[in-house]
RNA sequence: GCCUUUGUAGCUCAGGGGUAGAGCACUUCCUUGGUAAGGAAGAGGUCCCGGGUUCAAUUCCCGGCAAAGGCUCCA
């Protein structure tokens, strides 16, 4: 007998060879009906294997993160089972389950799979689906796994199968599909009932940019069709979201093809808007101590050269400037951070002067890959909100701090809960790819972590993931359709101060520390996208570009709104007056689409006792209100407190 | 850059080898209204650009440009 605990704590007994299938038997027939995997000692197992003795076990269904994963998997291979049937000679790659749904990487040879045949795909799946075939493990040996796919002619599983151990391989095959896999799968295909292949792309096999490019089948599947129907509502809501389309509708920027791909045009809402982040993020940076500098959009290759961008980005970046001075060459500038030594380098600085912190929106422009432009998220001239911080190594970590502070401050004041913090640091293993000391990483790495931890940072820590010249600390935000952006970043830069030759006092900069570059946003442009997506386009009041709109009953009262609307404006209210010839549910209509903060209805009545009635884009009517000195949609409240920025 | 898809009116999109279509927006007129679309008429196009096939191309083919989804998830 064997004893089994689950995960309430109770604890139940079972025969030598139970399997996570006769437990949830045992529990309830219903529960059975919907395991698709179990967590076994905290592995994920098939629910259809013996269990290996004592345990713990959590039984894992459609509600479980592993189940899902568990059904996707296997819908994985049900796919390419179907992929098998309908081109024969398909080699296999990997596929994985993902954030939502799976893929299968495919080498379709010279064929090609469009769109139109994502409806053969799926009506193949779900027929196989239907016989309920059943996913059996086996475990064999690496001489075979070789000969199988060798047979089979399948050189990536083959490639696969170098990496791995003898003993350690086992194959899964359900109907006439079998597959290396480490598992484990759901017990039979009929947990599969509504299929939809989403999309195809082309994906480099390894993630490796000079190898073969295969064939990518996003899809993915659930136990009912109702399921399936509500995926699709919620990825058509959230593409509402989508700051390209809001960014068009609400007429804050555009894109023209004359202009250039990638290169984003402010109109005049949009403009005013980035002209209020601005200001706020100024006045709070001005308050952390920060100092404003200005520098040019171009620089001369010598500045490149010291600072080692023109060796490392040169070719990759705008290609440079000539003038008709023979040999004399600018470039547009990649990044402020050596205009900015060069402040620094200005006069003698002493320790006493430090920390130094300079900042600038400065726009920076860089060449990005035509497929990776992606709306305002990534484009190829946009704006820093850029600073950099001098500082000696004894200041790291409460500047670092401070910045923290900051970008938690304008994250809070956009309401923005849901980001992720990333612990950037070096290789374990190799050191040699890292410029400076041993010493002075330690100390970054060590300052940056429990910088974090002081702020109260919940952080996920990547090694490797450091840059050449520094640790760092991002920030990731995901968009409307769950697409990760980093959005602000701070790093640690040796690399720069030595560059540059940078000292303070008597001491050379480099065994003392130069901190950089705390941008507490990396772009102004993706971080707009990011506010448009988390809003939906209502923005908070002190930014949104209509703070009111006065919508007169008829085309008697427009004098009337005409006179409200002045008395706004005065109080420093942004107030548009709806004049057309319509009727006022229309116009509510089209005021409400337009995202207008508040609408302030004007007709016989109010004219009568000098008031507006108000209505919110919440829809929320708050009666009569008199306009006159303070805003007439909250009594309590002074413009004070809400059309100004937050402090 | 590479793979797949797309490009037709200001916007969203239908169409198709031979007079270019709809809805919304726009202009004018009627209507003067009370909390999410009042009615009518009108105007609006180099069908992304270049080349090829054809008696004829916006439509088919090739090339460019731009946009969308991917190329990070490692059996």
């Amino acid at each position: 007998m064997i004893k089994v605990t689950l995960p309430d704590g109770s604890v139940r007994e079972f025969e030598q060879g139970a399997t996570a299938m006769d437990v949830a038997r045992n529990i309830s027939e219903g529960l059975a009906r919907n395991v698709l995997s179990a967590k076994v000692n905290g592995e994920v197992r098939d629910a259809n294997r013996p269990l290996p003795g004592d345990c713990t076990l959590a039984l894992l269904t459609w509600n479980d993160p592993d189940g899902k994963a568990t059904m996707w998997h296997s819908s994985a291979h049900l796919m390419a089972e179907a992929i098998e049937a309908l081109y024969p000679g398909t080699k296999f790659g990997i596929g994985p389950p993902i954030e939502n749904g799976f893929y299968y990487d495919i080498d379709l040879g010279d064929k090609t799979i469009g769109d139109g045949d994502f409806a053969a795909i799926e009506a193949k799946m779900k027929e196989l689906a239907s016989k309920k075939l059943v996913f059996e493990r086996k475990e064999v040996s690496k001489a075979d796994a070789i000969a199988y796919f060798t047979e089979k002619g399948d050189e990536y599983k083959l490639e696969l199968l170098e990496g791995l151990n003898d003993g350690e391989i086992t194959f899964y095959t359900q109907g006439n599909f079998t597959d290396l896999c480490r598992g484990p799968h759901i017990p039979d295909t009929s947990f599969i009932k509504a299929t939809k292949v989403m999309s195809v792309a082309g994906a480099y096999w390894r993630g490796d940019e000079k190898r073969k490019q295969l064939t990518r089948l996003y899809a993915i599947t659930f136990s009912k069709q109702k399921e399936l129907d509500e995926y699709l509502v919620l990825l058509e809501e959230a593409k509402k979201r989508d700051h390209r389309k809001l960014g068009k509708e609400l007429d804050l920027f555009t894109f023209s093809e004359r202009v250039g791909a990638g290169l984003p045009l402010w109109l005049p809402k949009g403009a005013a808007l980035r002209e209020r982040l601005i200001n706020f993020m100024k006045t709070a940076q001005e308050k952390a101590g920060y100092v404003q500098v200005a520098t040019p959009h171009i620089g001369s290759k010598a500045l490149y050269e010291t600072s080692g961008h023109w060796e490392k980005y040169g070719k990759d970046s705008f290609q440079p400037i000539s003038t008709p001075q023979e040999g004399e060459l600018f470039m547009l500038k990649p990044m402020n951070c050596p205009h900015h030594c060069e402040i620094f380098a200005s006069r003698p600085r002493s320790y006493k002067d430090l920390p130094l912190r300079l900042a600038e929106f400065g726009t920076v422009y860089r060449y990005e890959q035509s497929g990776e432009l992606h709306g305002l998220a990534r484009v190829r001239g946009f704006t820093q909100d850029d600073a950099h911080l001098f500082c000696r190594p004894d200041q790291v970590k409460e500047e670092f701090m401070k910045v923290i502070d900051l970008v938690l401050l304008v994250l809070r004041a956009l309401n923005f809960e849901n980001f992720e913090v990333q612990v950037s640091l070096r290789d374990k293993e190799d050191r040699s790819k890292y410029i400076g000391s041993e010493e002075n990483w330690e100390k970054a790495e060590q300052a940056i972590i429990e910088a974090a931890a002081a702020s109260g940072l919940k952080t996920v820590v990547e090694y490797g993931e450091a840059a050449f010249y520094g640790p760092k600390l991002d920030f990731m935000i995901k968009d409307a359709l769950g697409r990760r952006w980093q959005l602000g970043t701070i790093q640690v830069d040796y690399n720069l101060p030595e560059r540059f030759e940078l000292e303070y006092g008597q001491r050379q900069w480099p065994p003392p520390s130069g901190d950089d570059p705390p941008r507490a946003l990396r772009s102004l442009e993706r971080f707009i996208a990011v506010i448009i997506e988390h809003t939906a386009g209502r923005f908070p009041l002190w930014l949104t570009p209509e703070q009111a709109i006065i919508l007169p009953i008829s085309d008697k009262f427009v004098e009337a709104a005409k006179t409200v609307g002045a008395q706004l404006e005065q109080l420093g209210i942004r107030t548009t007056i709806d004049e057309r010839n319509e009727k006022i549910g229309r116009k509510i209509r089209d005021a409400e689409l337009a995202k207008s903060a508040f609408m302030l209805i004007l007709g016989e009545k109010e004219q009568a006792d000098g008031t507006v009635s108000v209505g919110s884009r919440a829809r929320a009517i708050s009666g009569p209100c008199r306009p006159p000195r303070s805003p007439p949609w909250s009594r309590s409240a002074s413009p004070d407190n809400w059309a100004r920025q937050p402090a």
